[in-house]
DNA sequence: TACAATTTTTAGACAAATCTAAAAAAAATA
DNA sequence: TATTTTTTTTAGATTTGTCTAAAAATTGTA
């Protein structure tokens, strides 16, 4: 019954399932695994054995898998590291939104339940990380934001970027060349039908364009 | 030439070696490594066959072996890594000095040079981690301190105390009860050649009787 | 429903890091 | 120097995490 050791491996996939279940609304497939993590199908198929002895995840030949309340909890908290270094990283150490991940991809495995606590607290318990995604508390639960896409967004009506869907260097990188940051205002000023792009005013200032790849991966809480 | 790969067992490896080395003063041998690693006499030569390919170790069958400058450079920016994130856990998260060791030795593996460069900006370049020990620079240089240990301080001297020769949370938890830290200024009030104990008086109101034991593990800067 | 395409599993291999038991080499000692 | 003790290496396994190629199962489509 002792909790067994479980790997940086394990964790990683542990992750991926959770996100996989999350984004999909289903058991997550051997295929949609081997894609996140860039590993062979076959490797798949022995972790998810591993994983399932473990009572990690709950698995049948061909079924996809979810989680046991156990995997949950371990994905659960590992995003929390994740999302406390990422801030940490930006907040305390001055690094850009488009440069954590892959750090805290590291950072999220160290195995002290103190560190996090002590780290949260040191951050004053923030609960969006750097790229505006919800930090769960130590029970695991997320916080919860009202918040629509901007290709959703009705002309005329303002509001203010709280997150991104895309996470790419690439993407982070182009908005930030256009000033477009967390906490950005933004007043929709005209939408294209023909493309779907939209013309936008930001800070009460400048006006940009956005091509509906860009707004559809942008999230805004509407003013009022 | 492309420098390969180095996992985080061969990063311990070449850590213990380097110590062993510098505490001896010469190649350190294959006990003395699997008693630092706590491993098996053969998987030490498994594992010093795997780092002498890599050139990051010199190794002769049966002669002991010493540091490449390349595994030097390895060795040193852990051992940096490794106090720099020390001071971290207890100067900014308020952890106490018998139980950062073992979060450190995690921590100590993350890869990434952007981050070892902002956290010892953060910390405001420590020369000292929490246990007295210097911190080597980026381009692996250890700070000097003239120090003694106290069993071998004379009657009468004052000093102050700086560092620790051992690091086991027993011993630090003792000092703590005692109330010595690093910056305890002690002077030397008598010493007892029956059982090298030592009287001292710190902060200069208490007294205590310090054992052999633990004046052999003490460092002193002597005042003046 | 039958065939084709896709997904998943199986079979067989491999590298890394570890182990135990036994053999070989070096060091200590009588 | 000869013998004993200690250290180091070898031999042979095991676990973890990965791979490719091929087989089996499932799903999509004509
Ligand atoms: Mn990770
Ligand atoms: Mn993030
Ligand atoms: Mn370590
Ligand atoms: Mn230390």
């Amino acid at each position: 019954m002792a909790t067994k050791k479980i790997s940086q491996a394990e964790e990683n996939y542990l992750k991926a399932i959770f996100k996989i279940n999350e984004q999909e609304g289903k058991a997550a497939g051997n295929k949609a695994i081997s894609q996140a993590m860039e590993t062979s199908a076959a490797s798949v198929t022995d972790m998810l054995r591993r994983l399932a002895k473990k009572e990690l995840i709950n698995y049948e030949s061909h079924k996809g898998v979810t989680l046991t309340e156990k995997g949950d909890r371990i994905a659960t908290n590992l995003i929390r590291k994740h999302r406390l270094w990422e801030v940490f990283l930006v907040d305390k150490l001055q690094f850009a939104w488009d440069e954590v991940h892959p750090i805290a991809e590291e950072l999220e495995h160290i195995k002290s339940d103190k560190l996090v606590t002590r780290l949260d607290e040191f951050l004053g318990h923030p609960k969006f990380d750097p790229h505006g995604d919800p930090i769960p508390d130590a029970d695991g639960n997320f916080a919860f934001r009202q918040q629509v896409l901007l290709s959703e967004v009705e002309i005329g009506k303002k509001g203010t970027l709280v997150g991104v869907q895309e996470h790419s260097k690439p993407f982070l990188q182009y908005l930030d060349s256009l000033e477009l940051g967390l906490g950005t205002e933004v007043e929709i000023l005209e939408r294209y039908s023909y493309d779907g792009s939209m013309r936008l005013r930001i800070n009460a200032s400048k006006e940009v364009v956005l091509s509906q790849k860009v707004n559809q991966n942008l999230y805004i809480k509407l003013t009022e």
